[in-house]
RNA sequence: GGCGCUAUCGUCUAGGGGUUAGGACGUGAGAUUCUCAAUCUUAAAACCCGGGUUCGAUUCCCGGUAGCGCUACCA
């Protein structure tokens, strides 16, 4: 097969949040389109109206963006128009299509309507149950005269359109799993329309289902190559007869397994955040979501490299790669990748990320003064390296903007270091000096103060450092004095509230 | 119940008829630092069970077990 014949495809439903499993199934498909040069196709699988939002829509396109996955044809970002030449993208607006289909197939007699009832399949089913055989439906109106079903269609009567499958095992082809194959007995007639009824009084035509639609708009979109969940391995021998129906070309399947949570259940939003949006709001980086969920069923071809930009990505995926076996969604992992990121993204990027999060402390975005965008840099670049997520930041930045000296003392350990004669006697030196000082105070004042103290005082380690640090920031650990200080001191000159150094121990000093 | 998929360190995985079974995350220890983080060094840690094939099986075959999926006139 010619690379640029290739053509792939993600077909959400706008029916939620994306999620890790799919966008994971989205990233191989945008991966393997770009390694070999093929196409990439977003289809809109907003069948069910009722559940289908375009709000979802919009938020779907705006997270595959945020990935940073592009597609050549579908719908475009902004409006409601769409790009391609085998449109439209969007199931809703090809019901024409499908019903001219259904018509052809019941014409040529290799699609027929069943008149049997929920409650008559039901029977059969738990029948079937009863007897340890395949729920499969029994075909009883695969057989009909036309008179009957002239009478049933006259009376009004409910009917769904069924292929009639081949009585012979289907196979086809995984490119991960191998052939597959699927006894006769073992697959019902599909049901390629439902809720479709006769009658005088208007009758309706119904509306296609899942495993009909995606197999005509996957044939008609001339999509080569279908990776997606293996929760659709059973639907694929229906969807295979359907080709076969309509004597298309069968595509090569790629079936991804699940992940699942650390319960070894099928991750959901029990295991926490696991929305696109949601690692966004979290501080993830894309780069680091796309590397770990690319390597989340999927290894270079030794296994050893782990750390691969997008870019890398696309040049060493193959589908050879990929691996069978369900994984589990590990944080730890991810959390490592995002640290990675965070240390390579530049202040500026990192600082834009978490404005939101001090909405309130800091002056509205687009009035602020540079001054405070430079400090906010720099006081963000501080904390990078000690985080997972961006989002874990406004906690352990809070005491930049507020300290509170009693709730420091409450903490027992606080207290104890506080409580020490040379704790006392180090703040005491150390806040003389500091008031003693016009100007803001610099890091290099601060180490030379500290080694005076050292060498008047006896005093040094820990003992001189800890009441220090926990006058400063309330706790006994956190970034080290070099940056901490100058933070602090110009955050001061702000003006927008944060005290300065000297108003901090001021508060620890018994006068 | 039926049908299907899967099975290597705690987790993600590489590998493959004879290997010291490799890497990464996490964990333990050490170094460094005023603390934490980072960084560096280092250690512990795996072939689900039973048969068969074979000189030899973790690897191939069969069975079992377990996990997961599907079992709709949902998508």
């Amino acid at each position: 097969m010619e690379s640029d014949s290739i053509r792939v495809r993600f077909a959400p439903s706008p029916t939620g949040l994306l999620h890790v499993g799919n966008a994971r199934t989205a990233l191989y498909n945008w991966l393997f389109a770009r390694h070999i040069g093929g196409k990439f196709v977003l289809r809109i699988e907003d069948l069910d109206l009722d559940r289908s939002k375009t709000s979802f829509e919009k938020q779907l396109i705006q997270d595959l963006i945020w990935l940073g996955l592009n597609w050549d044809e579908g719908p475009n970002e902004n409006d409601l128009s769409e790009a391609g030449d085998v449109g439209p993208y969007r199931q809703s607006r090809r019901m024409d299509l499908y019903a001219t289909h259904t018509a052809q197939l019941l014409a040529e007699g290799k699609a027929y309507r069943c008149f049997c009832t929920p409650e008559e399949l039901e029977e059969e089913r738990q029948q079937a149950i009863a007897d340890g055989r395949p729920q499969v439906y029994g075909g009883r109106c695969r057989v009909m005269n036309k008179f009957d079903i002239k009478e049933n269609l006259l009376r009004g009567k409910t009917y769904s359109v069924r292929l009639q499958i081949p009585d012979r095992t289907i196979r086809f082809h995984d490119m991960i799993r191998g052939q597959l194959e699927f006894a006769p007995e073992t697959v019902s007639d599909p049901i390629l329309v439902r809720s479709a009824h006769g009658g005088t009084a208007g009758a309706s035509p119904g509306v296609p289902v899942y495993n009909y639609v995606v197999t005509i708009d996957d044939a008609l979109m001339g999509i080569t190559h279908v990776i997606r969940g293996d929760d659709h391995i059973s639907n694929t021998p229906k969807q295979v007869a359907i080709y076969e129906a309509f004597g298309w070309k069968v595509p090569e399947f790629i079936h991804l397994s699940t992940i699942l949570g650390p319960d070894s259940e099928r991750l959901s939003k029990r295991h926490g955040a696991t929305s696109m949006s949601g690692f966004r709001e979290m501080g993830y980086l894309p780069e680091a979501l796309v590397n770990y969920l690319a390597l989340l069923g999927w290894s270079t071809e030794h296994g050893e490299a782990e750390i691969l930009s997008p870019d890398q990505l696309v040049k060493a995926f193959t589908l050879e790669g990929i691996t069978n076996n369900p994984a589990i969604f590990d944080f730890e992992k991810l959390n490592s990748l995002n640290r990675h990121y965070l240390k390579l993204a530049t202040p500026a990027r990192l600082a834009a990320l978490c404005w939101d999060y001090f909405g309130g402390l800091l002056p509205e975005k687009d009035e602020v003064p540079d001054a405070v965008l430079v400090w906010f840099f720099h006081m963000i670049a501080m904390f990078v390296p000690s985080v997972n997520r961006l989002g874990e930041i406004p906690a352990k930045a809070a005491f930049i903007f507020h300290m509170d000296a009693n709730l420091t003392r409450a903490d027992k350990e606080n207290e104890s270091v506080l409580a020490l004669e040379s704790a006392q006697r180090v703040l005491t030196e150390l806040a003389a000096r500091v008031r003693s000082k016009p100007g803001p105070l610099s890091a290099a004042d601060f180490t030379q103060w500290m080694t005076e103290i050292k060498n008047s005082t006896g005093i040094s380690g820990n003992e001189l450092y800890d009441p220090v640090r926990i006058a400063l920031s309330g706790t006994s650990s956190g970034p080290e004095f070099d940056t901490l200080i100058p933070v602090l001191e110009q955050g001061a000159a702000l003006k927008i509230g944060i005290p300065g150094v000297g108003q901090r121990l001021a508060a620890f000093v018994s006068s």
